[in-house]
RNA sequence: CGGGGCGUAGCGCAGUCCGGUAGCGCGCUUGGUUCGGGACCAAGAAGUCGGAGGUUCAAAUCCUCUCGCCCCGACCA
């Protein structure tokens, strides 16, 4: 490709509403453009980047037995009723209606289709596994779209499914997508942390998300110092020491400050833990008490998927008609008449300080067990940086900010069931479908490899999804023997089959080498007068700081041996 | 949805407080000089001042409404 013919719009000024460094450079080195919000043109060099990235994904689904397809991004209303999420999706589905008034959106994943899809064409389990998967357009409309193409509203996402005959055969198929994923990531030279995760709006059973740690990510997730212990923050757990402080009475005690942990911990210059924090819910309409222990929070998340979808938290005079205090100054004790669910991890603790119900009050020498009636004990914390780990006797929870590239589901017979996907077993007996889905963001893995290789002047793309692997550079092509030189360098690579950009526009050596640094192509053949009277051209790696001097005819082997040794890095 | 910021030439911005009919840098066009890390000289082209309404002799500037974008939060596979 010829740079003075290339569509490629680099920007000389960093962008300045771009936060993040992916961001920066995606706009910078004229990957992509902004449309509207949340939504992006990928230009000739971002798209290239993208076909690589889906070209690797390809290769590995392939080689764990996927089968490619095609499906519609426009979908009927009714399909989606069958499942229940066009409720539950909400309004992050794109919804419209069409020129006869029926309802439709745009997909925003594709279980329905895939479903309906095999309830109508697979009806014995000699059809069985099935692993199909695409590679395509979804819409989403993100309440806020951010960091260019990190979280947007029109997206590429490789998706797959898995159907299998039973449960046994899910956990294979599961078990192929783990690798996959695992060679997909590390060709793409991502370091991956795997972590256990909610499924959220999907449903199913197990869940693993595959995460990029990156000071970009939006996700938070905890590590173990110590074992491979790994978890999404939402359903991240850990093992406090219960507090057991001196078994003694209750007592009311003055507390006139602000009512929160903070301030009364202070007040009272008691460390936060031997706090009981009790928090009012609305589950179903009716008021219910969660506890968890002062220096954490609840988790919202966790407490969805425990108490049901349908809460929210009591209002300030729902709280105050209940318990006749202020949030802040409440607790259980005294009130029978509410359930009351506390964290695990105040099981068993005494001594303990809580909401006296009175305003500017509290009540020391609680006993959990003696003094509260608790309906159950549930994992309902949010686990915080150097809690204990909950898998191995001394680690440390470390919590680390991470980009979610790939999400695995167990989906199990979420909508085989519901949407009546169902096959014929051997024993003549009909069952569903058991159903996984498996899926990466395209844009987002982009970003992530941005965001890992680059330095100060620009990316530095790793060769496996480079857009162009040689990066030739005429000094000044108003030098014959410069111009000459480059021109029969390209056209070698051509017949080679390795395709250069050859930047042959008549500018500045300074204004060429700032744009081959910031669009990061890996290899840089720099051809100049001075060098080449004395017989050689120089070779750099974008990532290294030194030049090689080689001559002419042996720039071919030359570059196709260093490309070769850069490929081995990517591989698996 | 809450908080903050911003829409003026292709890009980045000044001008808005205090109203008088639009300017700077980069880029672009033409000519010339240059040519190993974002050159220089000269001449030029290019703007519904996001949109609508209002106040005024006069609006980028004041008022009302509205559309859009970015950032933080909430939310979110």
């Amino acid at each position: 490709m010829r740079f003075s013919k290339y569509f490629l719009p680099t920007l000389k000024e960093f962008p300045k509403e771009a936060k993040e460094i992916s961001h920066v450079l995606l706009l910078k080195s004229g990957l992509i453009k902004p449309l509207m919000s949340g939504v992006y043109e990928y230009l000739p060099l971002g798209l290239r980047v993208i076909k690589n990235i889906k070209a690797i994904i390809r290769e590995e689904m392939d080689r764990i037995g996927g089968q490619e397809l095609l499906l519609p991004v426009l979908t009927n209303r009714e399909l989606w009723d069958e499942s229940k999420r066009w409720d539950d999706f909400g309004e992050e589905m794109f919804k419209f209606k069409d020129r006869n008034k029926r309802d439709l959106c745009l997909a925003p994943t594709h279980e329905e289709i895939i479903t309906d899809l095999a309830r109508r064409e697979i009806q014995s389990y000699r059809e069985l596994p099935q692993l199909w998967y695409q590679i395509q357009t979804k819409f989403r409309d993100e309440p806020r779209p951010r960091g260019a193409v990190l979280r947007i509203r029109q997206f590429f996402m490789k998706d797959s499914y898995s159907l299998d005959r039973d449960f046994e055969g899910l956990d294979k198929s599961f078990e192929k997508h783990y690798d996959a994923y695992t060679r997909i990531f590390r060709k793409c030279g991502l370091d991956i942390v795997v972590v256990g995760a909610s499924s959220g709006v999907m449903g199913g059973s197990q869940s693993n998300e595959f995460m990029f740690l990156s000071e970009s990510g939006e996700d938070s997730i905890a590590l173990c110092d110590k074992c491979d212990y790994a978890a999404n923050i939402e359903v991240a757990t850990t093992r406090l020491q219960p507090i057991c402080g001196e078994k003694k009475k209750i007592k009311e005690i003055h507390t006139p400050v602000v009512g929160t942990v903070d301030a009364v911990s202070n007040f009272l210059k008691k460390p936060k833990e031997l706090f009981i924090k009790s928090l009012l819910y609305i589950i179903k309409n009716k008021p219910v008490f969660v506890l968890v222990r002062g220096d954490h929070d609840v988790n919202e998340n966790k407490l969805a998927s425990i108490l049901g979808f349908e809460f929210r938290p009591a209002h300030t005079e729902e709280v105050k008609e209940l318990t006749g205090a202020e949030i802040g100054y409440i607790s259980p004790i005294g009130i029978d008449n509410v359930k009351t669910y506390a964290d695990s991890n105040l099981r068993n603790s005494n001594g303990m300080i809580t909401g006296a119900n009175k305003n500017e009050y509290h009540i020391e020498g609680v006993d959990i067990t003696r003094d509260i009636n608790i309906e159950k004990f549930i994992d309902i914390i949010t686990v915080k940086n150097n809690d204990p780990c909950p898998q191995c006797k001394n680690g440390t929870i470390k919590i680390k900010k991470a980009i979610e590239l790939g999400h695995l589901f167990k989906l199990g017979t979420k909508y085989s069931k519901s949407m009546k996907c169902l096959f014929t077993d051997n024993d003549g007996t009909e069952k569903p479908i058991v159903m996984g889905s498996y899926g990466i963001g395209i844009e987002r893995l982009m970003a992530a490899v941005i965001d890992k290789f680059h330095d100060n002047k620009g990316i530095l793309w790793p060769v496996s999804v480079a857009p162009f692997l040689i990066h030739i550079i005429p000094i000044d092509i108003s030098n014959d023997n410069v111009k000459e030189t480059s021109e029969e360098l390209y056209e070698t690579f051509l017949r080679e089959n390795i395709e250069p950009l050859i930047d042959d526009r008549d500018e500045r050596p300074g204004f060429k080498f700032h744009d081959a640094d910031l669009i990061g192509i890996p290899v840089q053949i720099i051809v100049g007068d001075r060098s080449l009277k004395e017989g050689f051209c120089e070779i750099k790696l974008r990532h290294e700081e030194k030049k090689q001097r080689i001559s002419p005819s042996e720039v071919i082997s030359f570059v196709k041996k260093l490309i070769f040794q850069e490929r081995k890095k990517y591989e698996v």
